[in-house]
DNA sequence: CGCAAATTTGAACATCGTCAACTCTAGTGG
DNA sequence: CCACTAGAGTTGACGATGTTCAAATTTGCG
């Protein structure tokens, strides 16, 4: 059981063990050479982690945090790899959600290749959409506990200008922010407006 | 056997075989709404494609194309399944072979998470160092054919600025381009130069 | 209620993209 | 082997876009 903003692991006191996060929302982030945040991306369950260091021992300093209560389940790594390796169906498993894992950093790729902050951000809103969006009456609620600093970090522009355009979004009643939440109120229109505004 | 510039496959005649790429070098990208190319990665073997479409059928339209010749070995579908299926130790090898691709785009998401374009470059070359240089003498030459409007393109920034950030790290000496492949002369002094415009 | 964090806003400035013209290079066909 | 051509790379001027910095405002939570 973790605590919102509380650091569930860090390179420095990672032992091998392996985690399935149980319930709750994490974020996953690296640092800048100014301590800057660099997320990676964010999850909901089901999640195991952290698979690079599961699976091969990089020494690439990663963090993953509680975004609020989550609770997550832990076994030991000799367990683990002694379980997958007696057991196809769970190994399967396992690389199905690595697959999992590659297509949302590709979609991160096509994010980030955007060149200007507007279709950045709206692309953004549609992938996190789809991975925490909750239909309901024609409106999707994107039900992931963000801020507009972390919807900046993700992007990798700055706060400032996230508002902005978020500003924009909503003066065009593309987009609402309800309990800190995102609401589209239309996936369509707003899938036409990144089109308009490639 | 694929020439240069040769499409490998895209989802368009794809028909669900594995392929495992031999020799040579394959980009993969997709394509932008304006049909700009939005280069994912450069590969050299070992390397089993498309992964994503062979653990489960994403629709996402993705081009693997051949840098130089290229040779590449085809099974079934079937076959390869029912061969990993059958044999824990390729499972796991296979799974491995994901972890570093994914390992690879979070190289990638760092990388585009560079604000700006000088250090975004260095970034680039460190990383394509790691990944396919070959010392000599001090000296690390990146084996990989891209040209500058491929590096343009993985970075999302224009040829033009590709251009001229790379004249300024020639002007410095920090590298060199040399039969149409990069050199670095000093890493460590590249690092440093990242380090000081991050 | 009151602090700390998150968000907004404005203005000046830096950076990158765009466009157009030009040069260079690799690969083609005679 | 050479001439030709398409693609790749270079360069300069200018405008669009985003960052930076500073200050005000709002919000969350103890």
């Amino acid at each position: 059981m973790f605590k919102k903003g509380q650091i569930i692991l860090h390179i420095d006191n990672y032992n091998g063990d392996v985690f399935y996060l149980e319930s709750g929302f994490i974020k996953i982030y690296g640092l800048g050479i100014n301590g800057d945040e660099r997320i990676y991306a964010f999850h909901k369950p089901p999640l195991i982690f952290p698979i690079s260091y599961i699976f091969n021992s990089t020494k690439k300093e990663i963090f993953y945090e509680a975004i609020n209560i989550a609770t997550v389940r832990v076994a030991k790594n000799e367990e683990f790899m002694h379980f997958i390796k007696n057991n196809t169906h769970a190994l399967l498993e396992t690389t199905l959600e690595v697959v999992e894992l590659l297509n949302n950093y590709m979609a991160r790729i096509d994010n980030l290749e955007f060149g200007k902050s507007y279709p950045r951000l709206i692309f953004r809103l549609l992938v996190l959409a789809k991975r925490f969006g909750i239909a309901k009456g024609g409106e999707v609620t994107i039900e992931l506990p963000i801020t507009h600093k972390d919807l900046a970090n993700t992007l990798s522009i700055t706060r400032e200008t996230t508002s902005r355009e978020v500003e924009v979004l909503i003066k065009k009643k593309l987009l609402k922010w309800q309990n800190r939440l995102f609401v589209i109120p239309n996936i369509k229109k707003l899938e036409k407006e990144l089109e308009e505004n490639y």
